[in-house]
DNA sequence: GCCATATACTGAACAGTGTTCAGCATAGTG
DNA sequence: CACTATGCTGAACACTGTTCAGTATATGGC
């Protein structure tokens, strides 16, 4: 005994090399272009060895779009230990949120287009994409509470919110050919659209 | 002669053929799960007909992408003829595209999600879809005309309104698992947050 | 030390994919 | 009737995700 722990580590480390492996080549090359056997040839394993570790090539990019959600939710909730107005705190939300998008346009695309498209990957939104949005509707019932929006709904607005700003992240990464304008006049325009547009009527700033 | 264009109205028929039993097939099974010998099967020819008329498998969507967005801009068009308020014919447009990407769901995702990430398909966006984009962008700028929103740069103001509608339509489509509140309660606000936001400061109604 | 067992890994095989192309009928022309 | 051009075929190629019988290695008991 102990050494049934070790191997439990080692397990573990070829588990990680696999992701390691598998993260790079995703984020690269695109989920559809990388085959099993490409992500065996990096590790320098047999391809069969891959599914002793993973049920299929959908659970790798489901382990690996929980990572991407973590590093989101890690971003996100730095803001809640921020003193700024409820109002600001939003607007910083959602600026996190685009940021991490356009600095991570593979990993973005790969979590919030790909994944769902590809397979019925509910389990990963389910959980830890539950998790993501909840950082949004924290800054929202600040909002909320310090009588600043049109309405008392958290969930309404912080949908309405994330969609606005998701569909901005992912235009901007995807539709790369479209005459878009200045992206951080967008971006502005974005979030003060939005932040207006559920901002209690008659409110000062 | 006259032959040569009977021949030729022929070849246009089984192109014709090819498209919607693909078309048939993209939309109930989605683009990745339809083979090219599937399609071939349904019309009953061999595999390689199909690349007598077309390029290759993104072409064909391609095309179908193409039809999805002359749809939708027959739709949006007839909003121009509307001797509406500048504002409602703003939110006419905005609920009409949500709507027909709700009504359209897999033709939705092929054209405005699948297409961009799959191939670079940059030609069908630059021509069709700058088109459709146009006549949203219409709308904005009689909104301006009128002096009813906080900019003049249709451009800014139609992408943003753009970005916001598409984040929810895509969401509502893909995110199935996801716990939204009542679809309409969020249509509307949607609305509502894009257009209060956009709006000029001190107008009443 | 030696054998039995359990574990980790291999790589060939299977059914499928998009795509190509030599060859074959058939219809139209001189 | 011969010849050519057209439309179509289906076998073949190189790839895909996935499975599984077999092997090599390391562990535990005697």
């Amino acid at each position: 005994m102990g050494s049934k722990q070790r191997r439990a580590r080692e397990k573990e480390g070829l588990r990680e090399e696999i992701l390691d492996a598998a993260r790079t080549l995703f984020v690269k090359e695109g989920y559809e272009s990388v085959s099993i056997r490409k992500i065996a040839d990096k590790i320098e394993y047999a391809p069969g060895t891959i599914y002793l570790y993973f049920r299929d090539k959908a659970e790798i990019l489901d382990r690996i779009c929980e990572e991407t959600f973590a590093r989101l939710i890690r971003k996100m909730d730095a803001i809640k230990n921020d003193t700024a107005a409820p109002l600001d705190k939003l607007r910083r939300g959602l600026r996190t949120y685009i940021h991490f998008g356009l600095e991570n346009p593979n990993h973005y695309v790969l979590t919030f287009i790909q994944a769902k498209v590809h397979h019925e990957s509910k389990s990963v939104f389910e959980t830890t994409g539950l998790q993501a949005f909840g950082c949004l509707r924290h800054a929202v019932q600040g909002a909320i509470d310090a009588g600043e929006l049109v309405s008392n709904d958290a969930d309404e607005l912080a949908q309405t919110l994330w969609a606005g700003i998701h569909g901005l992240t992912s235009v901007l990464i995807t539709c790369t050919g479209f005459p878009f304008v200045e992206q951080n006049r967008l971006i502005d325009r974005m979030v003060h659209t939005l932040v207006e547009g559920v901002r209690a009527k008659g409110n000062k700033s």
